[in-house]
RNA sequence: GGGGGCAUAGCUCAGUUGGCAGAGCACCACCCUUUUAAGGUGAUUGUCGAAGGUUCGAAUCCUUCUGCCCUCACCA
């Protein structure tokens, strides 16, 4: 129905023959509306902007709500006020107007604080209904497709945007505090390493050059440490070639950071008082509810191995147990490459993973499933690796990073072995190179950062903390 | 990619056994000078996701397609 549409349409034209501009230019405004209604005092002059959002028309006067970043506030256009030629123009509000005002504060008779209007413009005049007042906006697609009106109606939604913006600016400042630099690297690489995934792939034209999207920044950030930077964190996207669900997005966010002479110790530690730091100031209880589930962020986190995890939740101990007949239980066959740590990793991932509601730190990886990490002094067989779970999903990954470029080299060509004739899979040898330089023992740590807005949030689909969400293309005008 | 569910007015949703496509809000006109999802009177509002099929007759039954949600697989 476009007939809405030609009504505004047609305002917007008699605004203009009238001499009011319905597209007005900047508009100096001397508070924000949380911040009015904060020092509100009686006939208190301001000037205050906001898109209208409920219009109540009452004889020769009209309240309308006006609503900016920071909240709503009631206003009152008044006839005896304005005069009757201003009071034509009011007639041509809508909601969704975006518009400027000026006035004084006053209380309404039940109490509601007030704008009485001395002089209003237009800054921007809506030609598009917004959706209903108080059911709001709720169909799935359309809250995603056009966000934007996600964001102008559903409170809950503009704050949650709001919120994942502050985090990510607490763990900027907390890293800054310890000392950590802020870096930048390549999106573009010629390499798709530093993560098992399927890269996107990209051309560059002018030097004739395929590229892939990174599916980590990992091998950048430690060719930093190389170069001498000693703690390094970058918070960017990463892009990975693979199904979307509630859990998953082709473009997704990771913090990674590398503290030169640690380990994966150290990363644990940082990761629990980064993550704590975030809780407290969420809900100083440490309990959160998210989905379903609450979860307890109290300290200490448990910390567990693979292989005792497995064994705790399955009664198998990878060690001793008969293979064939686990791997028939599990849907393992021949065709697969079987080994007893390859069978653990699936029996975790299939059995243990959804059960770590509360954060648990899973160590002692096999070290066949970690080739950028560092193998434990007394057991090469296990791996410096931790992984952190919470609500089932793992939020964090960290190593003791491996820095002999001849064991690594190994271990890469081990992984291009295991992916046989696939595309996209090569050693970084330059990356090799640099490790031949040496590269300081060090800690290393990635975090989803998209999935740790999830649980701070209470929410269980990654898409509500994801602006824009990769959609597939609208088929509803086919 | 496999399996299941959903798609009706701008928005939120009803729609019985296959028998004239509905409600609330929004919009439009009129009334109303402190309302709060204001109120009152009246009017308007449709490619029932798309294309085929069955039928005297399809929003409703069947097929295909598109999109969304859930789930499995891949993965963080």
């Amino acid at each position: 129905m476009s007939e809405i549409r030609d009504v505004r349409i047609k305002k917007r034209q008699e605004l203009m023959d009238a001499g009011m501009n319905p597209y007005g230019k900047k508009f100096l405004k001397t508070h924000t509306i949380e911040s009015f209604l904060k020092v509100f005092e009686k006939d208190l002059e301001v000037s205050l902007t906001g898109r209208m959002v409920l219009l109540r028309g009452h004889g020769k006067t009209l309240f309308a709500d006006i609503k900016d970043e920071t909240g709503k506030v009631q206003t009152y256009f008044h006839k005896d006020i304005l005069g009757s030629e201003n009071m034509d123009f009011v007639k041509k509000l809508d909601v969704g107007d975006i518009i400027g005002v000026k006035g004084k504060a006053f209380l309404t008779r039940t109490g509601e604080p007030t704008i009485l209007i001395e002089s209003f413009e237009i800054l921007s005049k809506s030609l598009m209904p917004l959706p209903e007042k108080f059911h709001g906006l709720k169909n799935q697609e359309l809250r995603v497709r056009q966000r934007y009106l996600d964001l102008i109606v559903n409170d809950e939604v503009r704050e949650r945007f709001k919120f994942r913006s502050q985090m990510i600016q607490k763990t900027r400042q907390y890293l800054e505090s310890l000392g950590y630099m802020e870096v930048e690297t390549p999106m573009m690489h010629d390499v798709a390493g530093g993560a098992a995934a399927k890269p996107f792939i990209t051309h560059h034209n002018t030097l004739d050059l395929d590229l892939y999207l990174r599916i980590a920044p990992e091998l950048y950030l430690k060719r930093l440490l190389v170069g001498g930077f000693e703690k390094v964190y970058e918070i960017n996207r990463n892009f990975r070639n693979e199904g979307v669900s509630p859990r998953h997005n082709p473009e997704f966010t990771m913090l990674e950071l590398y503290a030169a002479y640690g380990n994966y110790e150290d990363m644990m530690k940082i990761t629990e008082d980064l993550i704590v730091h975030l809780v407290q100031e969420r809900d100083p209880s440490m309990v959160l509810k998210w989905g379903d589930h609450s979860l307890d962020f109290s300290t200490p986190w448990k910390r567990v191995s693979m292989k005792d995890a497995v064994k705790d939740h399955t009664g198998v101990n990878i060690d001793t147990v008969n293979l064939k007949e686990l791997s028939a239980k599990y849907g393992f066959d021949d065709s697969h490459k079987m080994t007893r740590a390859g069978l653990l990793a699936h029996i975790f991932e299939e059995e243990v993973e959804k059960t770590l509601i509360n954060p648990t730190f899973v160590i002692d990886f096999p070290t066949e499933l970690c080739p950028l990490s560092k193998t434990h002094p007394h057991d090469p067989t296990l791996s410096e690796r931790f992984e952190l779970f919470i609500g089932g999903q793992e939020i964090a990954n960290a190593y003791s990073e491996l820095n002999d470029p001849v064991e690594q080299k190994r271990r890469f060509q081990d992984q291009i072995d295991l992916r046989e004739g696939e595309d996209g899979y090569s050693i970084d040898e330059d990356f090799v190179n640099a490790l031949e330089y040496g590269m300081p023992p060090a800690g290393g740590l990635g975090i989803g950062i998209d999935r740790l807005a999830m649980l701070l949030t209470g929410v269980v689909n990654i898409r509500e903390v994801i602006l824009f969400p990769q959609m597939r293309k609208d088929g509803s005008t086919s």
